[in-house]
RNA sequence: GGCCCCGUGGUGUAGCGGCCCAACACGCCUCCCUGUCAAGGAGGAGAUCGGCAGUUCGAAUCUGCUCGGGGUCGCCA
């Protein structure tokens, strides 16, 4: 070894020992005669000092030194000078003098500091990733990320759960996302697809009677970026043979449960997970992955609304609409440039608008109501009793903002669920220590898709339908609901599972309900409706986002954060310069000829 | 594919029609300095303002296109 000890690891009592360390020169000191080193290796800094009167060819050599050269210093621990300590070092007390130094490497200036809360331009850090990962912050990202993965090995290890390793060539499938493709060289002009997830290989493992699976798995999605969405990412997929929901979820609580307290022992989580059913979520949050560390509840308002002749809404009612409103609290003071900003964030999530009642503070109960207390622009239609009205179903208070959006209740749920978020985070409503973790379930089988006039699977086609909604599979597909449930923090969806159809008969149904011919089910899915046909257990499982936990366990908001080497919005890798032209030979050998670009 | 924001020495920012062949901080280089820890002091180098085209007597500054980065809708689980 280069070292015999970690800088960060030396304390007081190791005053008098004679060692050598070796790291990075994070900071130096010149005073001259005297010469101070910051030396950094993973687990903190050591204050080297370089004293003439110890060694002078050490000190002439220490001179030279700069940031970022590797060095190997050996010497002796010593006290520090009484007055000289440093209290923001855990290695403060002490120092090494040192009596040789040798330089390993040296470094160019690099491109930034190696410091944390340096706002460095992305591009930038992901070009020299190399650089950017040393810093603390990053090191410590890297080792939350490790704890997190080895945790779970180790719990699912104990309860029975064996990992299994799938392949990452495998057959593209045309639902879903869109396919990573790899051209084959042996079979010309065809061509693998990199797993968007081992769904279905971990039920072949089911069928093969691996009872319980887990993996620690790469996907891929050829699909644009965003803060939380990387064409790579990880997942936690783990697959169960021979159980209900129940057991699925409970399994996944307590091993989420063990994370958040092996990993961030200091933070609040909220126990049990709360339980909530898809038309609740949307009900009361708008969206199927609610953040719940905040009330600001949506409300139907339908009813007291349908009634006033007020044209938008009467409109919006006789095309199936429906009315729903959210109260601000405490923002009855917004200006008109206030307001405007949020129908620009409402018609930016689809709206239409908005309409307001802003009621004053000047009364100190809805009950004194009048009709100097309010402003509205549809003002002159909404008398006084019928703002109470909105104000008792709503629980305004005076000095709040009541927010009203009239559209078909998906859009009005998407504007209201995105308004609360975003002011939920402006009002500071929240505690940003806390995990709130929240089970949605219930979801619906099937979502009708507009554009293409057709059902589709809201999660995927594997998820079996509620055995009591099995009647309505052909008849009324709507209405069937799913073994499915989405695990949601703090208003992130982390992951999502469902107890899977085991059997040719339900499968081959659902696929028909999704429009799938003969010749589809065939092609795609032959292979796994061949396996139900060898006795399939009945099993269900779970995919969990590994990025998207860490991103939150670590108190970030962008995934790139948690991922050593991640692409840009592009898709490219700054670092390797990745993707890259390939030399003609090689595109020949596989047999492709590429479409002039226009 | 749409919308929004950004691009100025190595890094982060200021400048937003002439005062700018560009300012400040950090970093870098040279010298001085024995208790600093964002060391200090003195001096110095370094950007034709992402690229191209245009408007103008005059462009870092205005316009268009383009490239790159970020956010977001669509897309995606």
């Amino acid at each position: 070894m280069y070292k015999d000890v970690n800088n960060g690891e030396l304390r007081k009592g190791d005053v008098g020992k004679s060692i050598t360390v070796a790291g990075w020169v994070s900071r130096r000191r010149d005073h001259g005669n005297l010469i101070f080193i910051d030396l950094r290796d993973r687990s903190g800094l050591l204050q080297v000092v370089f004293n003439p009167k110890i060694s002078s060819s050490a000190h002439k050599n220490a001179q030279m030194l700069r940031g970022e050269w590797v060095i190997q210093v050996s010497g002796d621990v010593v006290q520090r000078i009484k007055g000289s300590e440093n209290p923001d070092l855990p290695t403060g007390d002490i120092e090494l003098s040192a009596d040789k130094l040798v330089v390993i490497s040296r470094s160019k200036t690099p491109p930034f500091e190696v410091d944390d809360d340096l706002n460095i331009d992305d591009l930038t850090r992901l070009k020299y990733r190399f650089i950017d990962l040393r810093r603390p912050k990053m090191q410590a990202l890297l080792k939350l990320r490790h704890d997190v993965t080895r945790t779970i090995w180790n719990y699912l290890s104990n309860q029975g759960f064996i990992q299994v390793e799938t392949p990452i060539l495998i057959k593209s499938t045309p639902e879903g996302a869109r396919d990573y493709l790899v051209p084959s060289r042996l079979h010309k002009g065809q061509f693998y697809a990199l797993p968007q997830s081992p769904q279905q290989l971990k039920q072949m493992l089911m069928v093969s009677g691996v009872e319980r699976y887990f993996q620690i798995a790469h996907c891929f999605r050829d699909e644009d970026l965003r803060a939380d969405r990387q064409p790579e990412h990880t997942q936690l997929d783990l697959e169960m043979s021979f159980v209900h929901q129940e057991d699925v979820v409970n399994l996944v609580e307590a091993l989420f449960s063990t994370i958040v307290k092996e990993v961030r022992p200091t933070n609040s989580l909220s126990e049990p997970f709360i339980r909530i059913s898809y038309d609740e979520a949307m009900e009361r949050f708008g969206t199927d992955k609610p953040d719940v560390r905040f009330g600001l509840e949506l409300n139907s308002i339908t009813d007291i609304v349908s009634n006033l002749g007020i044209n938008v809404f009467n409109k919006t009612l006789e095309s199936g609409g429906t009315i729903r409103s959210l109260v601000l609290p405490g923002c009855g003071y917004f200006v008109r440039k206030q307001t405007d900003e949020l129908i620009e964030l409402a018609k930016s999530n689809g709206g239409k608008g908005l309409v307001f009642i802003s009621i004053d503070n000047e009364i100190n109960s809805i009950e004194k109501l009048s009709y100097e207390n309010y402003r509205s622009p549809i003002k002159k239609l909404l008398s006084v009793e019928a703002v109470k009205s909105i104000s008792n179903v709503t629980n305004a208070k005076p000095g709040d903002l009541i927010v009203i959006v009239a559209d078909d209740y998906k859009v009005a749920n998407n504007v209201l669920s995105n308004l609360r978020t975003e002011m939920g985070k402006r009002l500071k409503l929240y505690d940003t220590s806390e995990f709130s973790f929240v089970w949605v379930d219930n979801f619906p089988l099937f979502e009708w898709d507009d554009k293409e006039s057709a059902w589709s699977a809201m999660h995927h086609v594997f998820s079996a339908p509620k055995q009591e909604d099995l009647e309505y599979l052909e008849t009324d597909p709507g209405k069937v609901r799913a073994e499915l449930y989405d695990l949601v923090c703090n208003g992130h969806e982390i992951g999502s599972g469902s107890i899977r159809i085991h059997d040719r008969r339900t499968q081959t149904r659902v696929f028909n309900v999704i429009g799938y011919t003969k010749k589809d089910i065939d092609e795609r899915f032959r292979h796994l409706l061949d396996a139900f046909d060898y006795g399939a257990p009945p099993h269900g499982g779970m995919g969990l986002g590994l990025d998207r936990l860490i991103m939150i366990l670590g108190g970030e908001d962008n995934i790139r954060e948690v991922i050593a080497f991640p692409k840009t919005q592009a898709a490219s890798d700054p670092l390797f310069d990745a993707p890259s032209f390939l030399g003609k030979s090689q595109i020949d050998e596989l047999g492709i000829l590429f479409k002039p670009t226009d």
